[in-house]
DNA sequence: ATGCTGACTATGT
DNA sequence: TACATAGCCAGCA
């Protein structure tokens, strides 16, 4: 590969990869992507390359939020944000009462041994 | 080639 | 906790 016309820059590409080994039930930030991704400080590129998603492309991209914990608005105001929460409900991510998940419990930790969050987890 | 925009983050007030 | 500002890079007109 690496010739002729691709979909999507290389850039894009790595970003989609680590989105795709994203766990069912974990929730990563953008900055974390970028960084696993080789892109540190470039969360808003993995921002950008959610929405330049190729119609069809088939990844976790519900499990991708923003630092504070919460599901960023995505342009054209639709319910999108809402789709993205109730998927992550559907996966057993808890959402606080201001609409907030904890990073420290349900925050993908890749290098840790079995992803499980330190203390009072479940 | 230039300038603006954008599913962000960190820091300061 | 909320709002404002600065820094980053890639895609598009």
């Amino acid at each position: 590969m690496a010739r002729g016309a691709r979909a999507v820059s290389d850039t894009y590409r790595r970003i989609y990869d680590v989105v795709r080994r994203i766990p069912r039930g974990r929730v990563a930030t953008y900055g974390q992507v970028a960084a696993l991704a080789g892109l540190p400080r470039q969360a808003r590129l993995v921002g950008y390359a959610m929405h330049a998603m190729p119609n069809g492309t088939a990844l976790p991209w519900h499990r991708v939020i923003n630092a504070q914990g919460r599901v960023s608005a995505r342009s054209g105001g639709s319910g999108g944000s809402v789709t993205q929460r109730v998927l992550l409900e559907g996966e057993g991510v808890r959402f606080d009462a201001a609409g907030r998940v904890s990073l420290a419990r349900q925050g993908w930790q890749p290098n840790k041994r079995g992803q499980r969050a330190p203390h009072a987890a479940r």
